[in-house]
RNA sequence: GGGAGCAUAGCUCAGCUGGGAGAGCAUCUGCCUUACAAGCAGAGGGUCACAGGUUCGAGCCCUGUUGUUCCCACCA
């Protein structure tokens, strides 16, 4: 049954009629299926405190076109979706809440946060999915997860526990990155540095003998509280017989030795550093190997300790400004210079990251990392675009180890117990642990998990692993993995070893990276700047399908893009073109009983459409399987507006007025063609192609899972294509030379066609009185005509007689152009024929292309000549 | 200091393994030709950053230069 379209394409009216229709009769599901091939996309899980932004239209956007294209396809297509708990991000949320109740962490405790905690996921967690929905996008969600749930906090402790037992997770007094707001320690990869202005501030240490000073200088004076040593390098000729020594620390006053190592640059400044292995990494580094005691001279809040009366309590800041008077009051200050420095920084909250020692967990990265280096390798994971492998193997080869312990309550609690008594330690899954030793109750380490290791585990976490289950062995490893190049070291590569390490296969086939959406100035979208686009009003405006249709035009794999609103209004159009073209078609059949299917007898023209719908199905096919969206989604652009709409309707539109069974087969013509255009431009456009397709006879209950079209031979036709396109190039050509002239459509004139192909003109002569507003149309091997506009196509010399419009001396420019021009691409042809080289080494395919452009322009150019002579 | 990307029409960008450059928007001209003015038919507009090289042939491959963006890095 089919049903009236609309007069205008109005997405707001049926997105969501369609989405929930899709959604209710699980269309998304995928199940085990041994008679189907797998492909399987695991949705990167948004955070649940997120709201959409453009990034995630733009992934979700990727996956989805892949996921709907492969279902058609016939694949079991799993896109899994879920959520992730993003711990710190969460956590500091509540605490925010709190805040405004007056109310600490601490105030009420661990279990009461953590119930906080859920509830705040329950009301705000599954906002972001909603919102994933009016993208069109098509996950299961029969199988939707969060990294939090039974099953992944099951993997979790299953990894830990292995990795433990195996050696490669470990406890230790590092030096890590600490955020002094979020009050946790974060990851090397969790760090941002940003260029700050900032000052050297020169400095003289007294030696303790009396006998001088030694000058350093310092990006942060406040850390000399803790300095233990100075250093110099061993090299360096001028302190050689300072090596040794003992300097008296200013202010402090305590005695610190001169030590030699490598580590000092000898051109940088003095050439002299001083050491402060609490907190500076290069620092801790040269404190290991001199044995140097470590003072850590700050608070959790980065505020000075108590053990410095004179500046407790001051923030890292205030006791710099502190410090440096009393350096300068003490005569210790020799001068401050202007300095810009990169400065580390939280990727959550921009604070200045203070490294600090401290006891945490870590996971020894070097042999997970080799086996991740080599899947990449030797390909059993591919990187699109392949540049992006670099940046891969950059990380891996240069990684240390992570730091996966975070001092926070939302997240999973690391599975180790320890003996207040006896100091034991048990790594377990189980959720409570005795003493080996001493037979107490063990006391579990209060710290939580950094938020990647549990979507490091993403791809099998969610099939069940580490139970042997059904879908773990059908739908892993998984096909693609979509996301932006910004987070490889945050997940691809953690995901990649994790995978390898406890399945023994990497989790993905391909990485498909994409860039950014950025705003119209190229400027990356943030909060800050205010410039973020909302794709929900977008879609509100334009419609999911324009949103989607803006994201993959024009892009190609990796590279940034820039949003802007023109865009999003082209791509309306186009979604206008086709609802309009689809209501012409209906206004054509809807009174007849037509089929989609093809007749058994097709004209030239219906010939010529199929060719060309067979040949875009074959590129949009082999463009899609190579991840070329972009190129996909621009010939199907190009197919519907060119030449389904520009010129097949508007051929098909004189027959359809006769009674006959020609235009009963243009009608089957049409719904064929249309109904294949629909499924092809389905997975990018899913709304319209599915309320389109709707409204048309059909068999099965929606588009999405129809059979993606496939090329077939049967469906080339190439003389009929080559006699269509010398038609239109003849129709073309008038056309031109009217609007050249000046002459409007509405002045009819009669035109005279000679060509040696008759037949075929006379065939296409009814198209001539529509497209190029002829009155009549005569077809011969030749014409002695006078006083005639005349054109001269590759194959045909048309004559119109508009004597009062034709002006010979104009005529005669315009002629011996043509003819110039033609002459020039004749000898430009035959010199390439005539070049040795050329002839030997090009390949045949090439060869004849050129012969045969010389002989299309030698022949034009014979008629030229002849129109010439005949004008004179 | 290392690494990567980008440089193509006025603007935003495509251009698959090398075979004489495309789209959208903008501009100009003419059309209410009953699917669509969110449209139709035309037109103009490019030393593919620069300099070399490889090749019968280079926007595409190689080398260098310039400009630009990003990532990484312990010059305190």
């Amino acid at each position: 049954m089919s049903k009236e379209l609309a007069k205008a394409y109005n997405p707001g009216e049926f997105e969501d009629r369609i989405y929930q229709f899709w959604e209710s009769n699980g269309y998304f599901h995928a199940e085990v299926d041994q008679n189907k091939k797998p492909y399987t996309i695991m949705m990167p899980p948004p955070n649940i405190t997120g709201q959409l932004h453009m990034g995630h239209a733009l992934d979700n956007t990727l996956q989805d076109i892949l996921i709907r294209f492969k279902r058609m396809q016939g694949y079991s297509a799993l896109w899994l979706p879920g959520t992730d708990h993003a711990s710190i991000a969460t956590e500091a949320k509540i605490v925010e809440a709190m805040k405004k109740e007056g109310i600490t962490k601490e105030d009420i405790g661990r279990e009461k946060f953590l119930e906080r905690a859920w509830d705040w996921k329950k009301e705000y967690g599954g906002r972001i999915v909603r919102q994933l929905r009016k993208m069109g996008s098509s996950p299961d969600w029969e199988r939707e997860r969060f990294t939090m749930d039974e099953g992944c906090s099951k993997a979790v402790k299953d990894v830990f526990v292995k990795l433990y037992n195996k050696g490669l997770i470990y406890r230790g007094e590092r030096i890590i990155n600490w955020c002094p707001t979020c009050l946790t320690s974060i990851s090397d990869a969790e760090v941002e540095y940003e260029e700050q202005a900032g000052h050297f501030w020169h400095l003289r240490y007294p030696l303790a003998d009396g006998s001088g000073y030694i000058q350093l200088a310092t990006t942060r004076p406040e850390t000399l509280l803790g300095d233990t040593a100075v250093a110099v390098n061993p090299k360096d000729e001028r302190y050689q017989d300072m090596v040794g020594k003992t300097l008296i620390l200013p202010i402090v006053h305590r005695e610190i030795p001169i030590i030699a190592d490598d580590y000092v640059e000898m051109d940088f400044g003095t050439g002299v550093v001083k050491i402060t292995p609490a907190h500076d990494p290069n620092d801790f580094e040269v404190g290991l190997r001199h044995h140097l005691p470590v003072i850590n001279v700050m608070t959790d809040d980065a505020k000075i300790t108590e053990d410095y009366p004179q500046y407790a309590g001051m923030d890292r800041y205030a006791a710099r400004k502190a410090i440096v008077k009393d350096l300068e009051a003490e005569g210790a200050l020799v001068k401050i210079e202007d300095y810009t420095h990169n400065v580390g920084t939280c990727y959550r909250c921009s604070t200045t990251v203070e490294p600090r020692v401290s006891k945490q967990w870590f996971v020894k990265m070097k042999p997970l990392a080799g086996p991740a280096i080599d899947a990449v390798k030797n390909n059993e994971t591919r990187f699109v675009p392949t540049h992006f492998e670099k940046t891969y193997f950059h990380w891996l080869e240069n990684i240390r180890d992570w730091c996966i312990s975070r001092q926070l309550w939302w997240g999973h609690q690391i599975p180790a117990f320890y003996c207040d008594d006896c100091g034991e330690i048990t790594v377990t899954k189980e959720s409570e642990a005795v003493c080996p030793k001493c037979g107490k109750k063990m006391r579990q380490d209060p710290d939580t998990l950094d938020t990647w290791f549990s979507s490091a585990l993403w791809p099998f976490s969610t099939l069940g692993w580490p139970d042997k289950t059904p879908e773990m062995d059908y739908f892993y490893p998984t096909s693609v993995l979509v996301t932006g190049y910004d987070i490889i070291p945050f997940w691809v590569m953690r995901m990649m070893f994790s995978g390898i390490e406890h399945t023994g296969k990497a989790p993905f086939d391909t990485v498909l990276i994409h860039g950014l959406v950025r705003d119209e100035l190229g400027r990356k979208m943030s909060k800050s700047l205010g410039n973020g686009i909302d794709p929900l009003e977008v879609i509100s405006q334009f419609g999911a399908d324009a949103l989607r249709f803006t994201l993959v035009t024009g892009n190609a794999p990796g590279n940034d893009m820039r949003y802007s609103e023109k865009k999003v209004t082209a791509s309306r159009n186009f979604a206008n073109k086709l609802w309009n073209a689809s209501r012409f078609i209906h206004m054509n059949i809807d009174d007849h009983d037509v089929k989609s299917e093809l007749p058994a007898e097709l004209a030239a023209e219906d010939k010529w459409i199929i060719s060309e719908l067979n040949t875009v199905t074959k590129e949009v096919t082999e463009n899609l399987e190579k991840y070329e969206l972009g190129i996909a989604v621009q010939k199907l652009y190009d197919f519907i507006w060119d030449c389904l709409c520009d010129w097949y309707i508007e051929l098909t539109k004189a027959r359809l007025q006769s009674d006959d069974a020609s235009a009963q087969n243009a009608r089957q013509v049409l719904l064929y063609v249309i109904m294949e255009s629909l499924k092809l431009l389905h997975p990018f456009m899913p709304f319209i192609t599915e309320e389109i397709w709707q409204s048309f006879p059909h068999e099965g209950e929606t588009i999405m899972l129809q059979k993606y079209p496939e090329y077939t031979e049967e469906h080339n036709f190439p003389e009929a294509a080559r006699e269509m396109n010398m038609i239109m190039d003849a129709v073309k050509a008038i056309r031109n030379r009217r609007t050249e002239m000046n002459v409007p459509p509405s002045k009819k004139a009669k035109v005279y066609i000679a060509a040696k192909e008759i037949a075929a003109f006379e065939k296409g002569s009814i198209f001539f009185s529509r497209l190029a507003s002829a009155s009549e149309v005569t077809v011969a091997d030749s014409f002695d005509i006078d006083g005639a506009v005349t054109i001269i196509t590759a194959d045909a010399k048309i004559y119109i007689p508009m004597d009062e419009l034709v002006d010979k001396e104009a005529e005669m420019k315009r002629l011996a152009k043509e003819l110039e021009t033609a002459e020039k691409e004749l000898a430009f042809n035959e010199k390439k024929l005539s070049n040795q080289g050329f002839m030997a080494k090009a390949p045949e395919k090439v060869v004849a292309e050129v012969r045969a452009n010389a002989a299309k322009f030698a022949e034009k150019i014979t008629m030229l000549k002849a129109a010439i002579e005949a004008l004179q």
